[in-house]
DNA sequence: TTAACATATCATTAATTAATGATATGTTTA
DNA sequence: TAAACATATCATTAATTAATGATATGTTAA
């Protein structure tokens, strides 16, 4: 089952697009975390956390390593981080240029 | 109703992240084109593509801009593009890591 | 070796959403 | 003006998916 490259940004889009996934992403930018680590800082369920963590994992956005009883997640390339930082810029850049029209 | 800024990129990624609607930003990446142009190209129903362009006008990804019988439809910004180009490159770049580490 | 802890999985429920077919609206042209 | 064309909207249906609570699995420490 090989995906076209629509299908494969499709994919990754998807995977981004959920609150959660992306405060999630966006905590592992600053470093590697636990599950636990990321249930109290998002604020939500240990089996919600651990589901979209399965999902990201899948999708190849993150990694993780496992150190006795914890599992450390982590961002599975820094092209995630730069990718991060292009749509905050982008959309920074659109803002702008919505004020400049108006 | 302000958004904060990991739900305006939520909104954003989840514009993008359905393939009719991923194809029709690409497909306007070339030229403006009408509804019916782009219900030709994609293989699409008139209806299912005028409701995508709405989303996707909502969301300020698109614009458009009529002349007579015609709605002619194009990106709302250049950012959208060099957001898709950064958004290839990515996957390409994330595609070879995986390969080199296999 | 049992209790405590960390994480993963599973079934269920509720909500969201894409596609479709039908119809309405607006514009041009015969 | 009426027919043809272009686009938008709406209700319905089917499918997807996020959250939850319960439970299973695996690891450490008492």
């Amino acid at each position: 089952m090989t995906l076209t490259l629509t299908e494969s940004k499709v994919r990754f889009l998807e995977s981004l697009a959920d609150k959660t996934r992306l405060r999630i992403v966006e905590a592992l930018r600053e470093k590697e975390k636990t599950v636990t680590q990321l249930v109290q800082e998002l604020g939500a369920t240990q089996s919600n956390i651990s589901g979209h963590l399965r999902l990201l994992k899948i999708s190849g956005i993150i990694k993780s390593r496992q150190e006795g009883k914890y599992v450390y997640y982590s961002l599975a390339s820094s092209a995630i981080a730069d990718f991060l930082t292009k749509l905050e810029d982008m959309l920074i850049a659109m803002k702008r240029e919505a004020l400049e029209s108006a």
